[in-house]
RNA sequence: GCGCCCGUGGCUUAAUGGAUAGAGUAACUGACUACGGAUCAGAAGGUUGGGGGUUCAACUCCCUCCGGGCGCGCCA
């Protein structure tokens, strides 16, 4: 496909004093409309240098430029070069390049060679899978699939909360008041009975917290009876977890949670006391990061056992020994900022220079109309609950409307999962929100069953237009385009041209609303040129271009929800 | 108290420092005997929390105030 941006920035460049074509490139804009060009150079930072007025330059530029073949009409407007490609060339060049790369299409190659770890998700055991673990579980998915097809040889890790002083409040707990039938019968919930129960007993009887620390410091050990406990509640809840993952159809390469780590934490303790980091405060074992401006960083306690920044930095180091990674991303919510900020600045303090290759991806909090959710108190939504009762919702339309699928159990799975996959990583990642079942369940407007609505028409259009429809694709360089000048054509193909480029923006930001916002984009511009204009028209050049442009639609769409982790059925 | 984050139409929200702040939703009007109405079109809705500053240009950067969230030693 031309790299049309990179054309234009070197034409602007090869005519204009002091600039060079990188710096061309940077500073090419797409304008707010479509009437206005396809890219827009804007002069104002050239009037100093040149000592000239913004639009006498843009004239000057515009002039130079205006007779390159790839260009329809560049026209000066106040200080803007405005650029207006040659349509045939464009709509050839994407067209094409989309009928030969299908499912490639917008795939990179600029991580080849390079491992990018990517942990997410990361539930505690024996605590419910809640509505504020899917924010981690969908945006690190994402994200994993996005550098996954720029080419970065890709980990996910699920980084299982299943270590820590919470096992030995819940032995202690299980011992004094459970029994195993329960526990078997109702994993999840039954553990949360006992852990609940402990708090509250332990309101009036501090004992019991000296108890579980105990017993804490005895699992760490390795003791027998403490092991055993803790590796039965560990295998039911990954039982339950193993549900909600199948639903969303995510996988994990490694389940090398905090337990992972236990043999490992007292090589993490002798390097930072041989680099004299730590300090002994209170009994406990700190580093002192007063000077970088942050809170003291607690490594052990004073009954010796470890916590959960000793686990991180032993995973890190770990996971460099192992992986060699060009990327460390930990897709954890933004009230663990300081926690990461102090344990990177611990890396650095270590002397490993890959301490710059760790990075936080914070996001926002999810609460529920009466407040932050806390299982302990009741407040709480089921991830599970909310994916089946979308389901539920999707098979009462398809139902009411009386779609003709092939398997309602599939599209309904599909769409009503894609709906709240989609809905998470529908606005910036960083924004707190109120989660909603009236939100949730709402499939009309800028939703994941638009998304897909608009793929599935598209998809019924090309099994229509069968036969002109393999023509077109499988001959792309025949494809005579003069039939898609129209405003709404263009405008869906300069949307599809984006595409490579909007995957690349969303990977540098670690932002998949960034592909989920483009998707909109794409699928209401495909519905407005469907609206425009008839696809299945007798004309038969004109009828495969029009195919070509509903494919490229199609494909974008496609493997852009993909990339999401959302499915496209073909009919819903 | 200190630190970090958020503040854009009623609600949810977009905008590499760049042109007229762009969508969705709700309420209102309209469009299926030609390709899927989970759709489309139309009209309405904004002093981008307030005030300063930097800049040719500020929703965006800086300062300050207000409102909200999160974090700040033996949980994770």
């Amino acid at each position: 496909m031309i790299d049309f941006k990179e054309q234009i920035a070197g034409l602007i460049s090869a005519n204009t004093e002091n600039l060079t074509k990188e710096e061309a490139r940077d500073m090419l804009e797409i304008p707010a409309s479509g009437e206005m060009g396809d890219y827009a150079f804007p002069c104002f930072r050239l009037a100093k240098a040149a000592r000239k007025a913004p639009p006498l330059i843009a004239a000057e530029i515009a002039e130079s430029v205006r007779s390159a073949a790839l260009f329809e009409r560049v026209n000066p407007v106040g200080a803007y070069v405005n650029v207006f490609l040659a349509k045939e060339v464009f709509l050839k060049s994407v067209l094409s390049e989309i009928a030969e790369k299908r499912d490639d299409y917008g795939r990179g190659d600029i991580g080849r060679g390079k491992k990018v770890i990517v942990e997410f998700s990361s539930p505690n055991i024996a605590k419910p899978f809640h509505i504020g673990h899917i924010r981690s579980t969908v945006i690190g998915n994402a994200i994993n699939n996005i550098y996954a097809f720029l080419g970065y040889d890709t980990v996910k890790i699920n980084h299982i909360g299943d270590y820590g002083t919470q096992f030995g409040k819940m032995i202690v707990a299980y011992r004094k008041w459970g029994n195993r039938e329960d526990v078997e019968r109702d994993p999840i919930k039954t553990l949360l009975s006992y852990y609940t129960r402990f708090h509250a007993e332990a309101e009036n009887d501090a004992s019991l917290e000296d108890e579980a620390r105990l017993a804490f410091v005895k699992l760490e050990k390795g003791e027998a009876g403490e092991t055993a406990l803790w590796r039965w509640f560990r295998d039911m809840s990954m039982k339950e977890f193993e549900r909600v993952y199948g639903l969303l159809g995510i996988e994990f390469d490694s389940y090398a949670g905090e337990s992972f780590y236990s043999d490992k934490m007292e090589r993490v303790v002798n390097m930072l006391n041989e680099k004299g980091l730590l300090e002994e405060s209170e009994g406990a074992q700190i580093v002192n990061l007063e000077k970088y401006g942050m809170a003291p960083a607690l490594i052990t306690k004073k009954d010796g056992s470890t916590l959960y920044i000793t686990r991180d930095i032993a995973a890190a180091v770990y996971r460099k020994e192992r992986y060699d990674f060009y990327k460390n991303i930990y897709v954890v919510a933004s009230q663990q900022n300081l926690h990461f900020q102090q344990w990177f600045k611990i890396i650095e303090l270590l002397g490993f220079d890959w301490a710059k290759d760790c990075v936080h991806i914070p996001f926002g909090l999810v609460s529920l109309d009466e407040g932050a959710v806390s299982t302990r108190a009741g407040r709480v939504v089921f991830l599970e609950d909310v994916l089946n009762r979308a389901i539920e919702r999707t098979r009462e339309i398809i139902v009411e409307k009386n779609v003709n699928t092939d398997n309602i159990d599939a599209t309904a799975r599909q769409v009503g999962i894609g709906a709240v996959i989609f809905q998470e990583l529908s606005s910036n990642r960083i924004k707190d929100y109120t989660f909603s079942w009236e939100k949730v369940l709402n499939f009309d407007g800028e939703t994941g069953p638009y998304a897909q609505y608009s793929h599935a028409r598209a998809s019924s259009v090309l099994r229509k237009g069968g036969a002109s429809a393999e023509k077109a694709l499988n001959a792309p360089e025949k494809i005579d385009v003069s039939s898609l000048k129209g405003e709404s054509a263009c405008e869906l193909a300069r949307l599809i041209y984006r595409f490579p480029e909007i995957i690349f923006d969303a990977a540098e930001k670690y932002e998949p609303s960034v592909v989920t916002r483009h998707i909109v984009d794409v699928a209401q511009a495909f519905n407005k040129f469907y609206r425009d204009e008839r696809v299945l028209t007798e004309d038969a050049a004109e009828k495969e271009a029009k195919l070509a442009l509903v494919f490229a639609a199609k494909q974008v769409i496609k493997t852009g929800l993909r990339l999401l982790g959302v499915e496209a059925p073909e009919r819903m």
